[in-house]
DNA sequence: CGTAAGATGAAG
DNA sequence: TTCATCTTACGG
C-alpha cells in the first residue's frame, strides 16, 4: 500500500454519484496485472445518473449498462465508437443506475508500460481522455463487473483529502443531451486533464 | 432484421 | 474537419 493512500472507508462507493465523482478526485487508481503495476491519480471525472438522458442508465437496465445498477464500487467498462474503452465506477446502492466516468489520470507508476501501450506518446497524453487512460492502464471490457475492492483494479483514497476549493465543476464533454448540467469535476489547475470539445 | 448514433482519438 | 470501427438499442 502506497504511503499517503489508504483503502476507502466503508460506504465510500455507495455515496450518490455527484458526491463520489468529487471524492474520486485525488484518489489513486491501481492496476495489478501479471506482476506489473500501473497507477495514476484521478484528476478528472464525470457523473452519470439514471435521472438524466445523457446517461446509459436513463432507459433502465440493459445487457450493457447493468453494472451501473449494482452496488457502488463495481467496474463498468464499455466500448465507444467501436474503438475506445471507457472506465466507470458504479455509485450508489444496488438498484440505482449511477456511475462515475474517469476521464483523466496523472500517471504515477508503470510509466514504461503505459508509454509502450500508447505508442510513445508524450507523458502528458498517456492518460488524458477516457479512451487513452484505458489504453495506458490496460483496462478492457474484461474488467467489466469487477469489484474495485477485491480485484486487480483498486482505488485508494488520499490520507489528506483534496480541499473542496481545489475541485472545479463544468459541463460534461462529448454529450448531446443534458448539456447544462455541470457534472464534470477536475483538479483545478492540473495539466493532466483532458481538453474540452465543442 | 436494418440501421443510426455513440460518455473518442488522431490525423489532415 | 474527417474518419476509423463496431456494438447497442430501437424501430419496422
Amino acid at each position: 500500500m502506497t504511503p499517503g493512500f489508504r483503502r476507502p472507508p466503508a460506504g465510500f462507493f455507495e455515496a450518490d454519484v455527484l458526491t463520489l465523482a468529487r471524492a474520486l478526485i485525488g484518489a489513486k487508481l491501481v492496476h495489478d496485472a501479471a506482476g506489473t503495476v500501473r497507477s495514476g491519480i484521478v484528476v478528472e471525472t464525470e457523473a452519470y445518473s439514471e435521472t438524466e438522458p445523457a446517461s446509459h442508465a436513463y432507459r433502465g437496465r440493459t445487457d450493457r449498462n447493468w453494472p451501473m445498477f449494482e452496488d457502488g464500487g463495481m467496474v463498468y467498462v464499455y466500448l465507444v465508437y467501436g474503438l475506445h474503452h471507457c472506465f466507470n465506477i458504479s455509485a450508489g446502492p444496488r438498484g440505482r443506475g449511477e456511475a462515475v466516468l474517469v476521464r483523466a489520470l496523472q500517471p504515477l507508476e508503470g510509466l514504461d508500460l503505459m508509454s509502450q501501450a500508447r505508442k510513445g506518446r508524450p507523458v502528458g497524453d498517456l492518460c488524458r481522455g477516457p479512451g487513452n487512460l484505458c489504453r495506458a492502464m490496460g483496462i478492457t471490457t474484461d474488467h467489466n463487473g469487477a469489484d474495485l475492492r477485491s480485484g486487480p483494479l483498486r482505488v485508494l483514497v488520499p490520507e489528506h483529502p483534496v480541499p473542496a476549493s481545489m475541485i472545479a465543476a463544468s459541463r460534461r464533454i462529448g454529450i448531446t443531451s443534458a448539456r447544462e448540467l455541470e457534472w464534470r469535476f477536475y483538479l483545478r489547475g492540473s495539466p493532466w486533464v483532458s481538453a474540452s470539445r465543442s
